[in-house]
DNA sequence: GCTATTAATCGTAATATTGCAATATAGCAA
DNA sequence: TTGCTATATTGCAATATTACGATTAATAGC
């Protein structure tokens, strides 16, 4: 169906992959790196950087800000994007959560 | 078009986006967790546990089993399914690196 | 042999995602 | 106002994902 039954799922469940998903495709992860990259706020230079179309880069940078990583702010015909620090702290935290949990007694196949 | 242009980011990041989009369905999520908190491996109580169809619970393990996160062994009439911590560590860390890029010099907007 | 049990696979339907061209929108400059 | 630039949105096509019933394959137990 293509359609997730979100409803059996817990809502942390739901939200961690609400926002691994976000990190599910190489351009996101391209976006985000760039952002990290130059330490500032990109304006415009997306397409040219990443190779896509200018719909599509707008279409993931969409992605990114609905899940609240990215902030962005109009500065005359541009839009500058930002990372939100606080939102990327707080997800890192919830991830790490996860990815911490004990491995060690685990391993029986 | 439902396609992602794979050939214009790098390994590292079509890697990375594979992973993440692995724990980007909260019934892996939940599979992975059920596998942590029992300590052990699973043999065939997921169907109950998740509360999805026998051969949905079947393709969400195939998925962790493609990206290498679990490992299966047959026991008898069951297969059962544990975390390979290896690759789980491994996963870790880049996922890791990813996650604690420097965010402090970079809220601009 | 036969039957029950378990899990993988097949087939299919519904929905989601990705990507881009075309268009709309908004601000700036002359 | 007109023209230019930058970004968002719309519409659409191609592909991917999710989910499940039905079937298949493999083993266990008799």
């Amino acid at each position: 169906m293509g359609i997730t039954k979100s409803e059996i799922f817990t809502v942390e469940q739901n939200q961690l992959a609400a926002m691994a998903k976000t990190f599910g495709h190489p351009a996101r992860l391209a976006i985000l790196q760039h952002l990290f990259s130059i330490k500032d706020c990109v304006c415009g230079d997306l397409v040219e950087e990443i190779g896509l179309a200018q719909a599509t880069i707008s279409q993931h940078l969409t992605a990114l800000k609905n899940v609240g990583l990215i902030k962005g702010s109009v500065a005359g015909t541009r839009v500058c994007y930002c990372i939100d620090t606080e939102k990327w702290t707080e997800m890192k935290h919830t991830m790490n959560a996860f990815l911490n949990q004990d491995v060690n007694s685990n391993d029986c196949c």
